[in-house]
DNA sequence: CGATGCGTTGATAACTTTCAAATTTAGTGG
DNA sequence: CCACTAAATTTGAAAGTTATCAACGCATCG
């Protein structure tokens, strides 16, 4: 089952998603409307058969290998994906912001594990229970299509991401963030530099120094750790390669 | 339009798939057949609405950014698909051999370009004409949720291996087209040194010393360079990390 | 038979990791 | 609120891995 701190189920009490998502991002939340052609349809049905459940920082959601029932939305907070080798290393799937739903796919196990990055709310939903909709409402059934080409996509992204050089990583993921989390050019990063090594497949101290060489090259300005602030952002993208 | 070298449609005449994959290898056919648990009916379907159409070695099948309005699946030969970044690398998306449907995303323009690595015959499918059937019947629909799955499950994986070091890279290469193309521990590679190289997002060096580096430790043998065979899977395992 | 393309091998350079230590930040209890 | 401790991040030096540049071998094909 899940390992979770805190339940608040809210039932199948209707819960409109404005009032669940007070730390969206604008960006995330104009990702959300324009999800689907009939505004919100998948989004509603989610709420309708699911339930919100809170999971404190570093918390497990799901492991690994165990059965997957369920699909998820992230409400507020964030979660991230990942997988350990067989040596220790840890590779990290994917980033989860509020708005985006995960673990979509139509396979028996948990490809990977999962974990909140911070407190977190989730909803989730019996993954049953959505294909069964999908099967009545063609409507949802593309929905659902569109979001899993929509990882994919993300994930050959993210394959062309990993040949390249740390700078061109770092460059890519900067600007990846800032599509999900930049009021204006600050990022606020909601994970930490082990993370982001881990997600970008390089070490922390990689990131760290190249980090450093960016601000150096007034590329970017690093306040404090978790935030950064992009003050070139043709520099970036041409770095991207 | 597509550019292809010679046509020969076979217009809305069924063709049993059995007839027009001869090349096609043993564990390709095991793969097309567990596709479904009605069996086939996808793949009748595609036969049934689409055209086969013959790709000279190194031809063009689509190109990134044109609009995707097909959708593919290689009867014989194979097919890679790429991307050229803007210094030139080329990043391989995948190989797809006999067997293998590609192409199946719900967006509008191709994210990759798609050449012939050998002479190949491809069955071509509008995809309006899919997704009119997937409307219809919600088995051919989930016959088409469960490929995009496991494409999107095949990319996760491909990031998993490309965090990796060389040598993993290649064992878990190996291991992997063992699975598609071997009869045995011979595996007879359609692609080339360059091929491999741009899809461990390696170069082409790397990959002939370390194949080489996998001769001399007895856990490969290189008859040919095309040709391949596995002497101790088990270490490859290991390797893969 | 020479040209051409592909693959291999060698030497060097560039980049990233590893190990170690310093520094900053965050959390906790007084 | 401040001081103290632990954790996270940054920085430095050395080692390891892969890329780059160059040359060579080998097969195919006019």
């Amino acid at each position: 089952m899940h390992t979770q701190t805190a339940i608040r189920s809210n039932g199948f009490r209707f819960v409109p998603p404005a009032a669940n998502v007070l730390p969206m991002s604008p960006s995330a939340a104009r990702r959300a409307r324009s999800e689907s052609s009939e505004p919100n349809s998948l989004d509603r049905s989610m709420y309708m058969l699911g339930s919100t459940m809170s999971y404190a920082r570093d918390t497990m959601i799901f492991s690994e290998g165990e059965s997957a029932d369920y699909v998820y939305k992230v409400i507020s907070g964030s979660v991230r994906t990942y997988k350990i080798l067989s040596d220790g290393r840890r590779q990290i799937g994917r980033f989860y912001l509020p708005g985006d739903i995960f673990d979509l796919q139509f396979v028996d196990a948990h490809v990977f594990s999962a974990e909140a990055i911070a407190d977190s709310r989730v909803l989730v939903v019996k993954r049953n229970a959505l294909n069964g909709l999908a099967k009545r409402d063609v409507g949802i059934a593309g929905e659902l299509s569109a979001l899993t080409s929509r990882e994919l996509r993300r994930m050959q992204e993210r394959i062309m991401l990993l040949i390249k050089s740390a700078q061109e990583r770092l460059a890519s993921f900067l600007l990846e963030m800032a599509e999900y989390v930049s009021s204006g050019n600050a990022i606020e990063l909601p994970m930490s530099r082990q993370d982001i090594a881990d997600y970008l497949g390089l070490t922390i101290e990689t990131v760290s120094r190249t980090l450093t060489a960016l601000e150096s090259a007034a590329v970017i300005e690093l306040p404090t750790s978790r935030r950064i602030t992009l003050c070139n952002r043709g520099a970036l993208r041409r770095m991207k390669g």
